[in-house]
Parts: structure tokens; sequence; C-alpha cells
RNA sequence: GCCGGCGUAGCUCAGUGGUUAGAGCAAAAUCUUCAUAAGGUUGAGGUCGGAAGUUCGAUUCUUCCCGCCGGCACCA
């Protein structure tokens, strides 16, 4: 049996998930089930990321200890999942001790290959937010856009540094050749363009101090901790045993898929395949980016007050619109915009009126026979138009064009309302009971299809097939 | 500034060197009642961002211009 393994990016758990954590989940999770669907032996990988320095100032302005600030967090990204319908497998913490032993583990095969020495870092830092800063990163008075008025120190410190530069070249081929797959391809150029320039070697540690003692420790030096991100990618492979289940580890690794968002696109192309190039690892094998959604086309954010919480979406609308409207609506690759207006209008159109419509209709055909669900068409346009759905499903999933192969999937639905129309199987007649048996057997089709994608639903359909009509799949919004 | 992408019906988008440029949604008319006032049918709606060029012929290729978006490292 072939393995699949698939992981979200894994979030830094300074504050409540958003839609577009939803949104990632989403799309793992329909390639998880996709693949578990085609009988692959698959496992999806998720977890918190809960080391970094910023937890650490979340924490400590909320007034909570850090350990308890990232667990109440890194709760309700789980809580998201569940309510969600997403399958996790692996919820790992960047804050479990087996994820530090294996990061170590994962440094020190780097220090072995000579990859790691150690050097002055010398930069500008804000001792209000308590981190460094680059020149293009301060507003005109050089001054960061928090604190304003307060001059930045030049700080130097002794860290650890990774030799990134040594890995140049084998990036670009690995990039190029696709043996490190990056989707879309205008992602994949953004790498390429930015490994043109000479890559320079990057600090992977910070001073005890100024990390606060939080995050995993430097192997032999106890006065560092590791660089978040170094630590924060390592979630991939410490979640499956890597450093302390060789077993588990040998049977996952290496990930099939990164699902991750646009702004860590090169931490994962071009520092983590360096990391494991150093530490003799193999590498992920594809990575599939998506963009990031905006509310009323303006960007979420706090000041705003536009940002929408998914747990209201869910408990307003169920697991499926919600999943539905993410993977249809919003590109999987680009940008996408989230309204209530927008929700609605698809919500009406296609999930009331279009699926949960057909379902009740058929359903109250079938009562008017004595008929269960058959293993076959009769209609041979409709066995058509179901094996062409198949494989066109199968192909826009494999380019991750979630959208595509759900308005693939609704050609079904929108045949099936129009074959109703014609054949009038309300009405007694010799073909009634093979119409009505085409349509029960489209449905189960459809069921099937739909599991990916909106797994509730799928199950609900069967379930009417089998045993009557039921309350509304998606009762109509009034709007 | 440099690199890349985009600009097609009211909205979201698809598409092709060649006869009348497509889909869905929204809006209109009409048919129907099995169904969630849902569904079917039909019609309307576009100088395919602007200009020039290549060509027998360009929305599709080239150049320029205008507008929008993304990327340009140690920040998660």
């Amino acid at each position: 049996m072939a393995k699949f393994y698939i992981t979200t990016a894994i979030p830094y758990v300074n504050g409540k998930p958003h839609i577009g954590h939803a949104l990632e989940f989403i799309q793992a999770d329909v390639i998880a089930r996709f693949y578990r669907q085609k009988g692959e032996e698959v496992l999806l990988l998720s977890g918190s990321d809960e080391n970094a320095l910023k937890n650490v100032q979340a924490a400590e302005q909320a007034d909570i200890p850090v350990q308890e600030f990232v667990d109440e967090n890194a709760k309700l990204f789980y809580k998201l999942s569940k309510a969600l319908d997403v399958q996790f497998d692996v919820f790992q913490k960047g804050s479990n001790p087996k994820h530090h032993e294996s990061s170590q583990k994962l440094w020190e095969l780097c220090d072995k290959a000579g990859d790691i020495y150690k050097k002055a870092y010398e930069g500008l830092y804000c001792v209000g937010c308590e981190t460094f800063y680059t020149l293009d990163e301060l507003d005109k008075n050089q001054e960061c856009y928090e604190h304003p008025g307060k001059k930045l120190e030049i700080v130097s410190e002794e860290n650890y540094f990774f030799k990134l530069s040594g890995y140049q070249e084998k990036l670009i081929t690995l990039v190029k050749k696709d043996e490190l797959r990056i989707i879309p391809a205008t992602r994949k150029n953004e790498v390429l363009a930015f490994l043109k320039q000479p890559l320079q070697d990057i600090s992977i540690s910070r001073s005890n101090e100024r990390a606060k003692n939080w995050g995993v420790s430097v192997p032999h030096d106890d006065s560092q901790r590791m660089y978040v991100w170094f630590d924060a990618l390592n979630i991939y492979q410490s979640g499956i045993g890597f450093g302390n289940d060789d077993e588990t580890y040998k049977k996952w690794w290496p990930a099939d898929m990164h699902v991750i968002g646009k702004g860590i696109l090169r931490f994962h192309a071009i520092y983590w395949p360096a990391f494991l190039l150093a530490a003799g690892l193999a590498l992920p094998k594809t990575l599939f980016v998506h963009g990031y959604i905006t509310v009323d086309d303006q960007k979420m954010s706090k000041s705003l007050g536009n940002v929408i919480d998914p747990f209201e979406l869910v408990s307003k609308y169920g697991a499926d619109a919600v999943r539905y409207f993410f993977l249809r609506e919003i590109p999987s690759s680009e940008d996408g915009d989230f309204s209530y207006e927008k929700f609605e209008t698809r919500y009406n159109a296609d999930l009331a009126g279009g699926l949960g419509n057909l379902v009740a209709r058929v359903v109250t055909l079938k009562e008017r026979i004595s008929s269960s669900t058959p293993k076959q068409f009769l209609n041979q346009e409709l066995q058509a138009l179901v094996e062409n759905t198949r494989s066109e499903i199968q192909r826009s999933l494999s380019e991750f064009q979630f959208s595509v192969a759900l308005d693939k999937i609704w050609e079904i639905i929108h045949f099936c309302d129009k074959y109703i129309e014609k054949q009038r199987p309300w009405e007694e007649s010799d073909n009634q009971k093979s119409v009505i048996e085409n349509l029960l057997f489209a449905l189960s089709n459809l069921a099937e299809f739909l599991q990916p994608f909106l797994p509730e639903t799928s199950k609900k359909i069967i379930q009417q097939l089998d045993q009557g009509k039921e309350e509304s799949l998606f009762p109509r919004i009034e709007t």
C-alpha cells in the first residue's frame, strides 16, 4: 500500500486561529481524504509552533505563564480542526519534550556535517519589542512603528550560524528539476528568482537572555536557544518519530506534501531543504502554496476589526458549508475574498438550491416507488457523465484545483435537475421506476465524489437514500 | 527601482492566430410542481485595459503606455 504523508503549516500560537488557518486546514484535509479514499495509507500532521519569542511576549502581555498560554491557544487550533471536520492524525506541539530532543538531533546532524559555526551577530535592537530590525523595517526616523521616539540600540551577540551559502547550487537544481516541486509555478519562479542572489548564512540561535529562556536548547551550549524556525520546521519530522521512533519515521518520511501559505515560502523552499540536506535526510516532495484571504477586499487585521472568527462561521452555517465556500470560492493558490454576502449567495445557489434541493426531490420521488439504490446505471448519458467526472476530479485535484473539481461535481447536479424536468418521474409511466433508480444511483455516486470535500453531507446523503427523507441538508438562508 | 503576473459580460472567472468570444452567479421573460417560492427553458448583456506593429487575418504574438497585484532574506 502506498503511503502519503501530508502536513499543514505549523501555526505559531500567539493568538487565536482565523479563517486563513481554516482555509489551509480544509485544503490539506481534502487532499488527505482524497488519497485515503483511493486506498492509500495517509497521515495528516499539524501542530503548534510554540517556541517563538512572540509567544513569550504575548503571554507576558496577557499575564499568563508561557506554557499555559501556548497550551490554551494550541487547543484552539486543534478545536478548529474538529469544528471543520478536519482529521489530524498527529498534532505535534513545539513544547513537547520529544520535539525538543528531535530538534537537537537535527542540529547535531547539521553540526556534524560542518554546517554550523559561531559568529557575532550585530543588529539594531528595539528594547520595547525585544526584536532585531533591519533598516527597511523602520520608519523614517529609524525607529520601530510600535515604539516611536525610542532609539534602537546596536546590539552584538554571539550566535550560531548555518551555512546556507553552501547549498545555493543544489537548491537551484532541486527546484528547477521539480525534485522539490513547488506549486503554483509563480511561487516556483519566485524561489528561483530569489536564488539568483548569493545566499547569506543565517543565524539559527539566540542568547538565552534574548529568548527569555524559552525554546529548544542548543546541544552542548546552555547559553543559547534555537532560532524558532530551525525547530518549527522540524515539527514535520518530530511528529512522526524523528529522533525517538525510527520505525515510524522511516515509514512516513519524507513528507509527500507540505501545504503552506505564501508568506512562509522561503522557509520551506530554501531553509528547510538546506537543513535536511546538511543532515543527510530526504527532502519533502511537494510544496503547495496557497494565498491569503481578504475580507470585503480588505486585508484582515485586528485594527480594522474585520477578522472573521471561523468558529462563528461554523456554528452559523455548519462545517460543510464553510468547507464548500473556501474550496469553491477562494482560488486555491491565489488570494481570495471573503464576505458574508458572497458566502450566502454561494450557499443559497449551490448548496440549498443545488445539492440540498436535488437530494430532497429525489428522496421524495423514491417514496413513490418501492425500490432501493441500484448497482449500476440504466441511462448511458448519466453513466458517461459520472465516469467523466471521476477522472476530472482526479485530474483537477492533482493540480489542487478544488474549485474545478467541485464545478465538475455540480455538473452532475445540474444534469439530474434537467433529467427530472424532462422525464417527469412524479407522473406514473412505464419508465418512472427506471428514471428514479437512475437518480438514486447518481446520488450515491455524488455522495462518493463529495466525500473528501463535504464528508458530513456525503454521509447524510447515503443515509437519506437508505432511510428516506430527513431534515434539509442546507436550509435556505433568507436574505 | 528591479523581477514576475494580471487587466475578457454588473460580479467571479474560463478560453482560442481565423467563420456569430464562453460558463457560473446576479438581473428579465416564460414553463413546471417531485423538491428547500427550489428546478427547467429562452432572450438580453462584452469596441476581450489603451495605442502601434507582425500577419491575408489578433482578444490570442511583439513593442510601448496606463492601471492593479505579488516577490526582492535572517520577520513570524
